[in-house]
DNA sequence: TCGAATTACGCAAACGATTGCACGTATTTA
DNA sequence: TAAATACGTGCAATCGTTTGCGTAATTCGA
């Protein structure tokens, strides 16, 4: 029968006839351990499969090093985006011998700042997180900052924190994507965003006046609406359409809008793209399900996640000043399909 | 200038004047400590917002006590089932207490191993698993048994091990899909398949083979074919099309897979659901995009995770007997859409 | 051949918490 | 008044490692 007990330093001294110390440095290699010693000692160590207890290690060490536990947190799971994002964290992280800590916020202020405060307690050597939609507060951040656990966030950043960050670059995003339906022969472009209250939206916004500006074109508010969601999208489409003055094509905030869209338009009998074009944001598994398949913005939510690990294993390691706030923004990429014309 | 090291009884005992037993006591609500310390204690504690160390505990109490988190070795994390098993474990492990460490196995076998490796070695208490496709030696999983880390299976389980697992109804759920599609006329059913070396592609299988004779059809094998992603699904269904017998109607082993009938179907111009029905499996973000959208069975991977952690957390809490192995089934249910008929 | 340098190891404290036991003081009982 | 009973507290060991320091044994140079 197993003993369920691990093996223990203690125990192969004991069985040895040498102190625990003798153990200790023969295992870490010390040189001033004799060679033979040493040697009968990481054999036994191999042959038990000995293998050190990470609690007591990082007892031991709890003053000088962090652990090797990232601390995610995530608005939702089930979600194209966000799982990249997890992904991409998942693979910096291991390959760099860290574990990760998945937590949901559920878009909530209480389950966030409960997370943090089980993430610190925990001994988390630091955060990866973005907001709960819900968090108008940042104390329980600030807290985490003052308790020396660095904190990176992505996607819903904070403003007013000035902590490290990832995002993607959604003011060009936009641009370039609002520009490819321009060029391809689009007028007046509708833009359906999320509340402006987030910075997403907000230069998204951006991208979309300055690309208008860039062709000669203005911002027409009766084209701008908000909307990211495909239930709203198809309550507010129709009348869209049955203005005099339609719009020849939606650029939406995400692919699930934009699918909403679409949906809307061809019951109506339009022909996508040749009499509407539409463009989203995300590129995920929606993208190549609709007909035609949707033009959008791929978001990269991988190389985001990645990113985001980087920077806070080097805040970790020290690569990187404590202090420091570094900001990283990962570049999109247009992937025109079907449902906007070619040039 | 916050001093970066955490508060510990140490502290209070000093300035307090006690010993640490004392504060420990105290803390604890220990009836042997006078009400007036207790009180003068705890207030201290709370003022200066004190909280154990938890790595400190754990070692303390590592004989006795398990740790509270469960890791969790997912073959994927971009996928929608595995979102939303690893939602189900999420919000069960969080609401019981516990948390969850997540490493993705990238479906490699040596991935697989070393993750289990560094869970043994970071003391979770227990680990829930799909194995990846590549799983082919059971070793591993039978050191963690070994070692008293309890292992629940999901999805992909293993059935050399007898150890607790949550499946789907597969068997039931493809039974009911396609007795649907024979009850609502179709009678030549093609049915696209994961390889039969998985258990669910036998399960599924049987369902289907079973529904047909409850029906008093019989399997016709050029109507059985390998095939579970998009990209095979649209090089094989043209020939399958064109048959003098051609199928009326396709089950396929996922959603990705039956997206890829439809759009070849489409594409030939034939009219879903009057000349072809097609039903998939999973119910996860494609079903409501295509058009018409998926008449699919719904997976419930939310509930999937939730079972598993419920079972995990049993076996550590030892609410079930350690050596048991508890093995769920997870009913699923259909979803008609516009793919299939209605009666 | 003797003191110094080197080598190889053990002792014990530390990390932060828990807990069995003993001990001193105050209160009760005979 | 002496002995028995609480009661409240502290001591010290423990969990499994690491590491500064001390020291015995060995080797070296002169």
């Amino acid at each position: 029968m197993d003993d369920k007990r691990q093996l223990t330093m203690k125990d192969i001294a004991r069985e040895l006839g040498v102190s625990v110390a003798t153990v200790s440095r023969a295992l870490s290699d010390s040189p001033s351990i004799s060679r033979q010693r040493r040697q009968e000692i990481q054999q036994f160590a191999r042959e038990h499969n000995y293998f050190p207890n990470v609690i007591a290690e990082q007892l031991r060490h709890s003053r000088r090093n962090p652990s090797r536990a990232i601390g995610v947190i995530v608005p939702e799971l089930v979600h194209y985006y966000f799982s990249s994002i997890l992904d991409g964290i998942e693979s910096e992280a291991s390959s760099r011998g860290y574990q990760i800590i998945v937590a949901k916020s559920n878009e909530s202020y209480e389950r966030e700042v409960e997370i943090c405060e089980s993430m610190l307690r925990n001994k988390v050597c630091g955060i990866i997180v973005s907001q709960a939609k819900d968090t108008e507060r940042y104390d329980h951040f600030e807290h985490l900052e003052a308790a020396g656990v660095p904190l990176v966030f992505y996607d819903r950043i904070c403003p007013a924190l000035n902590a490290s960050r990832v995002v993607v670059d959604d003011y060009m995003g936009t641009m370039n994507a609002v520009s490819h339906l321009i060029e391809t022969g689009c007028r007046r472009v509708a833009f359906y965003g999320a509340p402006m209250s987030m910075m997403i939206a907000k230069n998204r916004f951006n991208g979309y006046r300055d690309a208008l500006y860039k062709h000669g074109l203005e911002v027409d508010e009766s084209l701008v609406r908000i909307c990211d969601n495909r239930a709203d999208a198809e309550r507010i489409t129709p009348a869209m359409m049955r203005m005099q003055d339609r719009p020849d094509a939606f650029f939406a905030v995400n692919d699930e809008t934009a699918i909403g869209i679409l949906s809307v338009v061809k019951r109506m009998g339009y022909n996508v793209p040749d009499e509407v074009s539409i463009c989203g944001f995300t590129n995920g598994f929606r993208a190549t399900v609709c007909d035609p398949m949707l033009t959008t913005v791929e978001q990269r939510g991988n190389q985001v996640g990645k990113e985001a690990a980087d920077i806070l294993i080097g805040l970790v390691e020290g690569t990187l000043p404590h202090d420091h706030a570094e900001k990283r923004i990962v570049k999109t990429r247009l992937v025109v399909r079907g449902t906007t014309r070619h040039l």
